[in-house]
DNA sequence: CATGAATGAGAGTTCATTCAT
DNA sequence: AATGAATGAACTCTCATTCAT
């Protein structure tokens, strides 16, 4: 039994710590463009040395990696939230959340490019990203089903969630846009991309 | 005329060693990730030094933002071809090409979710994109109003735009992917948005 | 205690290290004009890689002020010693060893030029150099004051000071004159300086 | 005779082009400081390719030189012009005088410090040098002869020759201060200089 | 297990100088 | 004689990663 408790004590406490610096990669990423943030930095938000950040992840495109799937995680739910809700969910609704989240949270966005346009997946991060983007679009899949569009429901909602983060990849830095006005031509394109799928 | 036939040959000269730059570039990012490639690589590709290459570009960044150009140009051009076709041109194989394109090039839009997710574009930059940029959305707007879509045909023609884009961000590279499934399936979904924006 | 202990153990170590690399800059800048010596020199010659020397000053610049600060530091307490000596200093003393020390120093008074000439300082740099500075000129006003000359002793050891810099930057290195030379000629001319100030 | 003025047609033309280029590098190095000037820049401003510097100067530094006799030439004008004016010229007012012109041209002190510190001379260079230096000492000890200082009126005019410099290296650039302030201080060290050598 | 100093390869860029035209 | 495009060595500085403590 002591032995037991010893290691969950050890596996928890090892826990926090990869969480800690999760949460200050995620911090700092958030003030300022993600593939400038340098390990010493990272560390440093963290309060704990850089070498410190290699026991818990083989190398920064790991933590990175995890960086991304928390996001993933995080739009997940608040779609599931509004999927949830009482009063439904309605396509519009849920192209929108989706988008402002990502205008929001730019980071993810940013890495969901940095990835896709040149990450170089290991056998292991490949293992570990298909169930997050599967829980992800088990959501898209769930709206698509409730808005009865079309008959493969699975490549639909494909498209659908291609579409939307299109939006952001083709207009969320708009170079001489304002946060502001970048924010509210994404959520019109939203819209009609909902109103698309929608009417078909 | 002796002045002016010189200097037209210079400006030929220049014109082409700058093609050649341009050129060793793009073949050089089409092999690799273009952010890997260093001014170095592309000078000895081009065969010539280092030096070179600030001769005919104050910066790597103009450089790459040049074979961005070079790429929006061909795709430009090629919607044209499609648009101009005495057959026709049906919003599927609109989409289609557009996203055979890019998967055929995948630099081009390698660099499009470069610049577009962190890019610091400069003022000149930015007036450079500009025309670039509407030349391409030009098209899309064609098509949309042959196809008689919606009511706002340029807000619309963003929404396609940016959908088909987003195929490409999601899964072009998708991990575990082989280059053929990767291309059947980002044309598939270029099929589903092509019908959803038709029926709208 | 013990993390007093480690804490100063550390920044000795630090203090040790940072000194090796002054030393090794130092060393190298008297054996040519120190224009010339590069980073890697000196890294080299200090035995670590050139990375380290950026762990230790933000930039060349920042050794480059701290190699002229050592120096300035040096004299000063060379003359201190001067003054302090139970004989008494005479001023024609005061002023040879202040030239016979830029004489063997030739990498300080090298800096002071280069510095003075077109040094960019930062607003950081100035205020570590004004208390250096006055220490030195503390030392020539102590001097001045003692041989009794002229009303305004601070503006009085200025322009010894002055004189004395003025010796070295138009002789020191007067082409096709030895080293023996030059430094039995900026002697005399301290000689005569001193003399000049004395019986005003 | 036809050969001869030929001849000598074009050595004036050739004279009239290295003056142009020797004035396009005062007029650039008064403008900024000189270690930043590039070859490009020189020839660009006198209206000439770079390839042309390289018919005129062996390289930069001859070019450099030959501003700084060119300013050697000119102060040493200047000295004369006061020496020779009709209500005399006393010692305060030819110290006064030297400072000033090298207030106004820091272009000048600042190339003798670059000389005098590390410059190499060229045998050639040094042959060159010295009549131009001994020109302008000449009116230092005439000033000395004529206020009727000390024995040895040449290494009494080496003497004041370097303390007047020294005013510049040590207060010209003193960080932290206007060009006013500048002015008015080493005005007035050269001031107390020149009362310092007549009173001795 | 945590540290953090040290690494060192390699990045982008500069610029005096050359030489084919 | 003049050109100016091309050179290429050399520069400073960065930063993910390692490893002795």
């Amino acid at each position: 039994m002591t032995a037991t408790t010893l290691h969950s004590l050890k596996t928890e406490q090892r826990e926090a710590r990869r969480e800690l610096i999760l949460s200050a990669a995620r911090a700092l990423f958030a003030e300022k463009d993600f593939r400038s943030v340098t390990a010493r930095e990272i560390a440093g938000r963290a309060g704990v040395s850089p070498g410190t950040l290699y026991r818990y992840y083989e190398n920064l495109d790991e933590l990175f990696l995890d960086v991304f799937f928390a996001g993933a995680g995080d739009i997940t739910d608040l779609l599931d939230r509004e999927l949830n809700r009482e009063d439904g969910c309605s396509l519009d609704r849920f192209c929108k959340v989706y988008v402002d989240y990502l205008n929001t949270n730019m980071t993810f966005y940013q890495m969901m490019g940095h990835f896709m346009l040149g990450g170089n997946f290991s056998q292991e991060a490949t293992a570990r990203l298909d169930p997050v983007m599967r829980r992800l679009l088990d959501r898209v899949e769930r709206i698509v089903a409730e808005a009865g569009i079309g008959d493969d429901k699975r490549l639909v909602s494909h498209a659908l969630y291609s579409a939307l983060n299109g939006v952001m990849i083709s207009y969320a830095r708009y170079p001489g846009r304002s946060t502001g006005e970048t924010r509210r031509h994404t959520l019109r394109l939203a819209g009609i991309i909902a109103r698309r799928f929608e009417t078909g």
